[in-house]
DNA sequence: TCAATATATGAACATTTATTCATATGTTAT
DNA sequence: ATAACATATGAATAAATGTTCATATATTGA
């Protein structure tokens, strides 16, 4: 890694000024990737689909699958992601297992994301 | 919730009125893919950085990759998906290009996420 | 105990995606 | 016109990711 690299190519007094201000702001590296794993799981219809089913009310596995035409294997997958990330919290009744969002950050991320695509 | 109800994968009519309200209610497909899409391409640290960065004005290419320490292509490749997607825009002036962003909403959605990991 | 049902999971496969390297394009100054 | 510089881009490579298939686990009822 190259810390101090030359921000601009040639003529590195150029823009230094910006360049580090933007530096000393930028949050820490390790928060950026935790945020990118974060909209990595948005990233993908499956698991959008399930996201915006379950803002009505838990719904089981099966429910899940018939819901988006998707295989069984398919959704379970992608709810061990969801799980796995805290987005999703899961209650077993018997042989059946209900998913619910987990997070209330959940609601507020999908509704930025929607406004921004609704333009 | 009444909840009180059969498992649902061999008697479909079970769940069959929440299965529907969650259908009805369901953006298009149409609609989730653009999002997924959307949120993909917050799903990658080297251009979260980017748009961090950009967040407080415009900069260069060579003034992104030496503050990421990123090669000067691979900025500019993620640079060229965020101007597909019309997250950033640009501005020649003489053999620079400044980079900056096109968008407000860029700036809450990375606030929402931002403030999810922040728990 | 055994069969049936709901869900989970491992492995394989196909697809996507990010980076690198080499090179091309476009701009400016000489 | 040529050299130098900033940026863009195509091809190749490697890594990550989602789905499928087959099978495993867990629960219930006969």
């Amino acid at each position: 890694m190259n810390r101090d690299l030359a921000p601009c190519c040639q003529e590195p007094e150029v823009h230094l000024e910006a360049v580090e201000r933007v530096r000393s702001m930028l949050p820490p590296d390790e928060h950026l990737y935790d945020l990118a794993e974060l909209f990595k799981l948005f990233g993908d219809s499956t698991r959008l689909k399930i996201l915006y089913a379950l803002l009505e009310g838990e719904l089981c596995v099966c429910d899940l699958a018939g819901l988006m035409a998707v295989t069984q294997s398919a959704v379970s997958h992608q709810l061990r992601v969801l799980k796995n990330s805290k987005l999703v919290k899961f209650r077993r009744e018997g042989k059946t297992i209900y998913y619910s969002l987990a997070d209330d950050h959940v609601v507020s991320i999908l509704s930025q994301g929607m406004e921004h695509i609704e333009e």
